[in-house]
RNA sequence: GCGGAGUUAGUCCAGCCCGGCACGACGUCAGCUUCCCAAGCUGAAGGCCGCGGGUUCAAAUCCCGCACUCCGCACCA
């Protein structure tokens, strides 16, 4: 299914919808999660945390989303997460500087020179406005950070531009209280923010967002040291190699050198199984190594996890290998030390991270899940049962003749333990397809031998078919058919 | 931010040229019917026609400004 019709469901089924809609000031860029958008969220966060945090033994915290202005001095997005800009006097366009005069002269510039640098070049080239010849103002800056002004005197802070920063920072306390050991993960959850120019396509580029990091502090000296990647040596990896994509396991990948060790290939192995048990059709994903160009400024080696959707292939997650660069940053600005002891020899981890868009993954798992079922005139999205909004639907077959009465009482019995929806009214047909298109795998109907033999029937999305089990085994049977794999 | 196209009920949309009580479908709710897959019948709710201003006796409709959405450019998780 396309964009436009997951936007639909989206609006019709609560899952996700702009925010302050009722408000013609409404920004662009910010959007809620409805009832069934939260739902399915804190489904897949619980299964990150099995397929991450749980099974690598990671940390996680829950850091702030304000954060002090010497964490982003020290991280380098101060100066580093801006875009250099011109503005024309005359029509008022505004030009990234450094892409307009490579643009125009072929001269190469980096984003990150000296401000008075373009200037000079703008001057002794004679640049103009490409749209209306008029003259630029001088160039500055456009930081892509929110800037908050704390308590009464408005001390300047930001609002983190990503979630990994808390990490770093709190990485010595962690380490010690924590008892930790090289390598070790440290993961987070939660909300990020960039005053993104053009925010576009919903959850696809937002200007607030939810980003699941972890970042592997590691031995830089030990990257081909790691018992554990056993688990993942024959996981097949889907990675571009000469413009085309090869399918090779962990294992072939670190030995070949397409990947760099074998602690990059376990964590790309890790990524793969999870996005796997997602339910996004992994035939439309790929590894793809970045260039110099396109990595972030902190970036030493980088691959992003693209899936392949409607609107293009489009990035989940960003693999980067961050070597020492925010360690030593934060060392030099806070004076706090941060290496740490790995068998008795004094080390400067280096980190690799895992940087997941947690919205932009929502919406692909929507769109590889949602489809239309003509022959049974439906729209079915079939998600995987432990991702589902609603679990299980909860239905009396008729209103009358005690069912209703009967219905409420399983209901009772299972609505604290499952995502349960009750619901009574109207014709049954119509009920099923509205479970079909929350996604709810499973759909319980009380009718009249219920009354007779305390069973019921059990109602599947994907197949519509239906079985009967009696209402004692209820509990067992949900229990099975949608706990995580 | 630029260029283009749009914005009318929960959703999809007609009406706009040519100003005069805002149309329809789907969905929702209640009742009847039905007794396992969007059936039928009856009834109901739901709209400051994106926001602000202007023209006019009168604006969804004409004019101006802004916001938002979508598509391209650029940027990004």
């Amino acid at each position: 299914m396309n964009y436009d019709q997951i936007m639909q469901l989206a609006l019709e089924r609560g899952f996700y919808f702009p925010s302050c809609e009722i408000y013609a000031d409404a920004q662009a860029g910010f959007w809620e999660y409805g009832p069934s958008g939260v739902s399915f969220k804190n489904k897949f966060v619980e299964l990150w945390r099995r397929e991450f945090v749980r099974r690598d033994r990671m940390m996680e915290i829950d850091g702030s989303q304000i954060m002090s202005q010497s964490v982003f001095v020290a991280s380098g997005h101060l100066a580093g997460f801006a875009d250099p800009i011109v503005v024309c006097e005359k029509c008022k366009s505004i030009f990234r500087i450094d892409k307009l005069i490579t643009e125009i002269t072929s001269i190469l510039v980096p984003e990150s020179a000296d401000l008075s640098e373009f200037d000079k070049i703008i001057s002794e080239k004679n640049i103009m406005c490409p749209k209306c010849k008029g003259k630029f103002n001088k160039a500055h800056k456009f930081n892509m950070m929110f800037k908050v002004g704390i308590g009464p005197e408005e001390e300047t802070a930001y609002l983190r531009p990503e979630t990994c920063q808390s990490i770093f920072v709190d990485f010595p306390r962690l380490f010690k209280t924590m008892r930790g050991k090289l390598p070790v993960g440290i993961a987070q959850i939660g909300k990020s923010f960039r005053n993104e120019i053009s925010p576009r396509q919903s959850l696809l580029r937002l200007r607030e967002f939810y980003q699941a990091e972890i970042e592997v502090f590691c031995n830089p000296n030990k990257l081909n040291n790691l018992e554990k990647f056993f688990e993942v040596e024959n996981t097949e990896i889907r990675i571009m190699v000469d413009n085309t994509i090869k399918i090779i396991t962990c294992k072939e990948a670190s030995d070949s050198g397409i990947l760099p060790n074998k602690l990059v290939a376990y964590y790309l192995g890790l990524l793969t199984e999870f996005y796997q048990k997602t339910g996004i059709d992994i035939k439309r994903s790929r590894f793809r190594k970045l260039g110099d160009k396109e990595k972030a400024f902190y970036a030493s080696v980088a691959f992003d996890f693209e899936v392949e959707t409607t609107t293009g292939w489009l990035e989940l997650v960003a693999c980067n290998y961050r070597s020492d660069y925010d360690l030593k940053s934060h060392t030099n600005t806070s004076k706090e030390k941060f290496e740490v002891l790995d068998e008795d020899v004094k080390v400067l981890p280096h980190v690799f991270e895992l940087s997941m868009g947690i919205d932009r993954s929502l919406y692909t798992i929507l769109e590889h899940n949602l489809r239309e079922d003509k022959e049974n005139d439906r729209v079915v999205l079939s998600l995987k049962p432990y991702l589902a909004p609603v679990h299980v639907g909860v239905l009396s077959l008729v209103k009358k003749d005690g069912l209703a009465e009967k219905t409420e009482e399983i209901f009772s019995k299972i609505k604290r333990d499952y995502d349960a929806f009750l619901d009574h009214s109207g014709a049954i047909g119509r009920r099923y397809r509205r479970l079909d298109e929350v996604g709810a795998p499973l759909a319980i109907t009380v009718d009249h031998q219920t009354l007779q033999d305390d069973t019921v029937t059990i109602r599947m999305r994907d197949s519509m078919s239906q079985e009967r089990i009696k209402i004692s085994e209820i509990d067992s049977y949900l229990a099975s058919n949608i706990a995580y794999p």
